[in-house]
RNA sequence: GGAGGCUUAGCUCAGCUGGUUAGAGCGCACGCCUCACACGCGUGAGGUCGACAGUUCGAGUCUGUCAGUCUCCACCA
């Protein structure tokens, strides 16, 4: 017998049970040939990054899987890392640089400043992964993995070499996607589109040796710096002499050609459009179309170049400037506001410019193809499906993938350039010669890759790839890739094409998306709103475990989802529940052995059927992923059926004198209250683990434990229906008697009228007690006189209780008159139901046969009813 | 322009393949310190499931149209 503390206080077991688990190793994962494999890779948090309230529903579904997976006795590997999130990292560093020592990387040098990189990864590395314990992840930290680590380095360049070889990856002089902040290429789902207040600007360009003009509408005067044509759409009549012409560009003088093509939409702004095909992606393509002549006229921060006096300027300064001189020199026909679409950096919201630049790119097109195919074929599920046409939508209109950055930070190309004879080597050891020419004039290109570009390698570059290990042969391809819906471009898409590439198999067999978590006002949690709610904080406050049930109780998969710390508050009062059941419990203890009596009483057949209900659809859920409906169904049996419930009904048997019932009662307590407790480990890890090792059990840890099934053998629905008639006379009484404002200190004689005796005389004790009985008589027959009688009335039993001073003979009844009418009314409907053909012909038989049901119990009610009513006079 | 989500009790949301009188948490009302728990117990009020039409014996659930709202993709210079 152990006396707890009155609530359950996280604080000081949850550190304690993690350790626990450390200590007995239960999260390592062997590849045992004689169990079924299991495995997640966890998607990489950033390296220096803090965990937010998007991790903390990240790790907490990964972990319920994996434990639940655990405990049903696959071999669950969880497999954590982090990421070394290029830009974002970088940034960080430079930032911490400037503000202390005032230095930019540039004055450190690649080298220098990678150490620094290097020693930061070091300082706040581990940060996160401290972060994920307190949430109670389960993941097996002994393969902990980082994508520049040496293992992820070498698939890395492998994956990069191979592509390139297949000639998959080529360098080249394409428009890209530039932030001038973080001055670097981006890929095109690295640019975040947002509406944005700007102008059109209508102006002339004279057309040679004429004195007609066009009038072209643009939202980007300045990038008129680099046109090299102008085009309108072949069908346009009203241009139709011009094509083939030559227009002058207003302030520069330099001649462009006037070109048709389809490109340009009929009816909308002036018909002519400006083509810039160095800073805008579809100028480059009729660029490309009519040969047109590329003119670069913006440098790495957006200043401009080869654009003469406006040389120097800032985008947004020459772009005032150059207006301010075609109104003055006459060009400018009007301004009208506009709104547009800007694309933005993703990582630091700067609008991105676009401009040719050389660069390395994959070829998306035939890596697509099985890319689709993999998902259409099935091999790879999303839940919610819906998510299957997102990704389908996006890799079938996929574009070639720009994968290098002008960063330091990251995986460098293992490319050299040949300053002898031009030319690329591409090797997986670092070259020391031009393969082409043998030259040993090579440089090293300076560029790294993307950073998406190791992350889709995750599945398989975190088993040891390219080697052929024992993890990929058990493991690959994963179970589940659990993560969020923002990222399925940049992530999911790639790892899947990246699988059937390089493993000729697909990296998962089920994604597993998930939402948002919002603020309570349905906002995004962000820095600069400082609307975020630190998951830490919620951990520290309410415990792991509320922290988590709260993440998956309430909302549905690949929906968002609000944050509410009220909500924190009820799912620790759920905790604190448990705790002091499980205190009752063990307080009550003097078993050592957790076992189920020889015999049951009917009480414990209704829990134990309840239990083995509640295990079935538990397991059903689960397996479709539904884990916030799996964890209300454990929430509502513990809470309900097990606290409210089966703890009062076996009050009696603790307190009698019987020993054996007392040990009996105690018997089913703790082995129902075991099974609860592997039902919701998955869960609540923490309190479930320091109930269960306080209770009589075999074994290490709880985690390690196995989780309950369905038992045939402890299946009772009679016994559990049977059960529930004594369940409804109880809260029948306690409604008329709180109707009544009858306070529970003043019993009443209770007379139970019912041809269901048997139920009834065995449930005595507990309607005594329950429903506040000085005492109970249970008769076939109804007593003789029921004046001065509050009368209660179920399907199964009339009750009568003497309160003579309670009673108007009258309100009596009338509200047995009224229930009369309601259940009349009901039996009704119920009867136009049984007696329409095409539903009892049509309708399946289970159906047809709970309706019948239900019309036997409306009419033993309002038999019942009108029996009171007589006995009333 | 295209795709998708959401609209259910005062609030936030569940409700899976159509089948009782539509559920939960919080909030609210009334009564209770009933020897595990006031982070509790008991009882209750509160919803014509966005609108309209259709399919069906039967629709919150399926189909269509519309409205409101949010998101993603594409992007017209």
């Amino acid at each position: 017998m152990k006396e707890l503390p009155k609530t359950y206080d996280p604080k000081a077991v949850e550190s304690k049970i993690y350790d626990l688990w450390m200590s007995r190793d239960c999260f390592k994962a062997k590849a045992d040939r004689s169990k079924k494999p299991f495995s997640i890779v966890m998607p990489p948090p950033n390296v220096t990054g803090q965990l937010h309230m998007g991790h903390a529903l990240d790790s907490t579904l990964q972990d319920i899987l994996t434990r639940y997976k655990r405990m049903q006795g696959y071999a669950a590997l969880w497999l954590p890392g982090t990421d070394h999130a290029g830009i974002a990292t970088q940034i960080k560093v430079e930032e911490d640089l400037r503000v202390n020592e005032g230095l930019t990387r540039y004055d450190l040098g690649r080298e220098k400043f990678l150490d620094r990189v290097w020693a930061w990864k070091d300082k706040y590395g581990g940060r996160i992964v401290e972060q994920q314990k307190v949430l109670g992840s389960s993941c097996d930290w002994s393969r902990s993995r980082f994508t520049m680590d040496e293992t992820c380095a070498r698939a890395v360049r492998e994956a990069f070499c191979r592509l390139y070889d297949k000639g998959l990856i080529y360098k080249g002089s394409r428009i890209i996607n530039w932030c001038p902040h973080c001055r670097t290429a981006l890929s095109d789902a690295e640019v975040e589109y947002k509406d944005q207040p700007g102008n059109f600007w209508y102006i002339k360009y004279p057309i040679k040796d004429s004195d007609e003009f066009l009038t072209i509408a643009t939202t980007r005067p300045e990038t008129m710096l680099g046109d090299s044509g102008v085009a309108v759409n072949p069908a346009d009549e009203k241009y139709a002499h011009l094509v083939g012409k030559t227009a002058i560009l207003p302030l520069v003088g330099r001649e462009l050609p006037i070109v048709a093509d389809e490109y340009v939409e009929l009816g909308f702004g002036t018909g002519a459009v400006k083509m810039t095909p160095c800073h805008d992606p579809n100028d480059y393509e009729v660029g490309q179309r009519h040969n047109l002549e590329q003119i670069l006229v913006m440098d790495e921060d957006a200043k401009i170049i080869n654009g003469g006096k406006y040389n120097g300027m800032d985008r947004y300064e020459a772009r005032k400037a150059i207006v301010e001189d075609l109104e003055e020199r006459g060009y400018l026909v009007k301004v009208e506001p506009h709104a547009h679409n800007v694309g933005t950096c993703y990582r630091c919201g700067t609008t991105v410019e676009p401009m040719t630049s050389p660069q390395w790119f994959v070829k998306m097109k035939p890596l697509a193809a099985e890319a689709i195919r993999t998902v259409r074929d099935g091999d790879v599920k999303f839940v919610p499906e819906r998510f299957t046409k997102i990704y389908m939508n996006w890799m079938e209109n996929v574009h070639d993938w720009c994968i290098s950055r002008q960063l330091w930070w990251g995986h460098q190309i293992p490319a050299w350039h040949c300053t002898d004879c031009g030319r690329i080597t591409v090797s997986r050891n670092d070259a020391d010669e031009c393969e082409h020419c043998h030259s040993k004039n090579i440089r090293r290109e300076e560029d790294v890759l993307d950073t998406w570009f190791s992350s889709a390698l995750w599945p398989f570059s975190t088993m040891g790839w390219p080697e052929k290990t024992e993890d990929l042969d058990y493991w690959y391809p994963t179970s589940v890739m659990v993560t969020g819906y923002d990222i399925i471009f940049f992530w999911v898409s790639r790892m899947i094409f990246s699988g059937m590439e390089h493993m000729k198999k697909h990296p998962f067999d089920t994604v597993f998306i998930h939402g948002l978590v919002r603020d309570s006002q349905g906002r995004k949690m962000s820095k600069s709103l400082g609307n975020g709610i630190d998951p830490l904080e919620m951990a520290e406050k309410y415990g792991a475990d509320a922290l988590r049930f709260n993440l998956i109780t309430g909302n549905s998969p690949g929906n968002d989802m609000r944050f509410y710390v009220e909500k924190c508050e009820a799912m620790r009062n759920f905790c604190n529940k448990i705790w002091n059941a499980s205190r009752f419990v063990m307080m009550n203890l003097t078993i050592e052995k957790n076992e189920l009596p020889e015999s049951l009483e009917l009480e414990d057949k209704w829990i134990l059927s309840k239990l083995n209900d509640v295990t079935k659809e538990v397991c059903e859920n689960m397996d479709r992923f539904e884990l916030g409906v799996a964890a209300a169904k454990i929430y509502d049996f513990i809470w309900d059926s097990y606290c409210d419930w089966f703890i009062e009904l076996c009050k009696p048997r603790l307190n009698s004198d019987n020993a054996a019932a007392n040990v009996s009662a105690q018997k089913v307590l703790l082995y129902v209250l075991t099974e609860i407790l592997k039902l919701l480990h998955p869960f609540m890890p923490f309190i479930t683990e320091e109930i269960w090792q306080s209770l009589p059990h075999e074994g290490d840890a709880l985690m390690m434990d196995s989780y309950p099934v369905f038992k045939t053998e402890l299946s009772f629905p009679e016994d559990e229906s049977s059960f529930e008639m004594v369940m409804e006379a109880i809260k029948a009484v306690r409604a008329r008697r709180a109707e009544m404002n009858v306070p529970p200190s003043r019993k009443s004689h209770l007379i139970i009228v019912t041809d269901k005796r048997e139920a009834f005389e065995n449930g005595e004790g507990f309607i005594c007690k329950l429903a506040y009985a000085a005492e109970v008589s249970v008769s076939a027959d109804a007593p003789g006189s029921t004046e001065g009688m509050v009368s209660v009335v179920t399907d199964n039993a009339r009750m009568f209780m003497p309160m003579a001073d309670l009673v108007d003979f009258e309100m009596e009844r009338a509200r047995i008159n009224k229930e009369l009418a309601n259940a009349e009314k009901q039996l009704q409907s119920q009867n136009a139901k049984l007696a329409n053909e095409n539903f009892v012909s049509r309708a399946p038989e289970n159906v047809v046969n709970a309706e019948r049901e239900k019309k036997a119990k409306l009419e033993a009610l309002i038999d019942n009813l009108t029996e009171s009513l007589k006995q009333l006079g």
